[in-house]
DNA sequence: GACGTGTTTTGACGTGGATCAAACCGGCAG
DNA sequence: CTGCCGGTTTGATCCACGTCAAAACACGTC
């Protein structure tokens, strides 16, 4: 199958292959920047992702500052975002994991405002930012989706506003619980057991919390029948008691 | 007053006149939508821009819930973005003044996210999503510059995330007040006398504090001569003094 | 198996900011 | 002028979570 970029790149066919397979075929296809595209239009997207870089545990996809260049979707793996604040002090400003996309904070300055750094070996697709802006004036779709990829990305921080400025330890730990087994879910994992992929140094940042509390509230929540932990890995065991916790504020 | 459909629709002489004027001639055109367009992608945008609406004081620019189509640029006034909770605690998640945009939220689902309410009256030119969509596929700096203040959205908020998370009460105030100080200064208001829109309240809660700990905080700048207070007049009178509390956290 | 390192748990204690309460202030209607 | 009312200030007290410390545990390396 001939591929439009084919007289773009002198590449091998070897790498050709790699890339055709690509959106067309990928299972998060549904989740991702593709989503509602035709299989026409996924072709012309496939073109445009040109590499697949993978990222080992505890790397670095990118750091705050570097020159932005392109958006990148996580095709597997997990992914941590921290900014890192003048004097040293540091937060995670969320978790990332496959069909989720990455680096949309860098197109405002053209620098990239946040680490990402990968929580477990991981891989992902880059995509220029400069072809993005030309195939999303060409596939009405494409432009229509990454502007609800970011407006999501707005939202979703909002949402982390509200649990970090009005909410209470064990409802911040509840409400992350519940948010994690909603997105497995979402990809097909179980979304009542799974393999927390952050340390409870790394929960507490992202909730602004110590990470000794957050070792308290999941022994309270054990304590309570909740759920059992077995360092990280997590059953939830009643799942209308965390949204109890989370809903009404007075336990 | 124009309305929507009269504009789209009819499109009289009159309200073209009213219209080409619009962003052109705005002096608002360096911080808002138009930034970096020539003039000839100006009167285009203009042709957008087909309503300015009337917000007086309290009123609603939007609610959370109702059906996103389009966004607003401030004219002129200020705004708070208010996301409600269903237990009914709520938490502002912004304050807008001129050439800011709002209502991009409400791309992802198709509805606003939040509230928008005028704190002062205040005029909007409102931006129909569907048309910028268009027109952002023609004038490549609308894309982009469109791209742009959704990203800087995000990094603000992550922003707000770091106040929020790691910050202390006098450390987010101090924040607050020199981000106040710095946007004023961007319109061609004084930076070091300013008067504050909005309630102690409302600053308690876009900074997850309460009121009385947000008047704490002013009497404590004030006995430090940082700053003079006078209601919801501020005069700052030592902006490294204040800098430097939120630059190293152990005062 | 022994060891080292990083993570997690649990306890004891301290504190920043919330809560409760009262007084104050400015603006406005009568 | 007087009285009301929303917003603000200030003080006294409380408590959720942070801090400090120690022990337990998981996991990789030799």
């Amino acid at each position: 199958m001939a591929r439009p970029e084919l007289a773009r790149q002198q590449s091998t066919h070897l790498v050709l292959a790699e890339l055709k397979a690509a959106c067309a075929s990928c299972n998060l296809r549904e989740l991702c920047l593709p989503a509602g595209l035709t299989n026409e239009e996924l072709e012309q997207l496939d073109s445009m992702v040109n590499v697949r870089r993978k990222i080992k545990r505890g790397e670095s996809l990118y750091r705050a500052g570097e020159t932005f260049d392109a958006i990148y979707a996580i095709r597997s793996g997990f992914f941590k975002s921290r900014v890192t604040y003048e004097d040293g002090r540091d937060q995670v400003t969320g978790f990332s994991m496959g069909g989720e996309i990455l680096g949309m904070d860098g197109i405002g300055q053209g620098r990239h405002n946040c680490d990402a750094v990968a929580l477990e070996d991981s891989e992902v697709c880059s995509i220029p930012y400069g072809r993005l802006e030309e195939l999303s004036r060409e596939i009405n779709g494409l432009q229509r989706h990454f502007h609800k990829m970011m407006s999501r990305e707005i939202v979703r921080e909002s949402g982390v506003m509200m649990l970090l400025g009005v909410m209470r330890a064990e409802e911040r730990i509840a409400a992350f619980l519940l948010n994690m087994s909603q997105r497995l879910g979402a990809r097909g994992y179980s979304p009542l057991e799974f393999h927390l992929r952050m340390t409870r140094e790394e929960i507490g940042s992202y909730l602004g919390l110590k990470l000794e509390t957050v070792s308290r509230a999941f022994s309270k929540f054990h304590a309570d029948g909740l759920l059992e932990v077995e360092q990280k890995f997590v059953r939830i065991k009643n799942v209308e008691g965390l949204k109890q916790i989370y809903a009404h504020h007075v336990s």
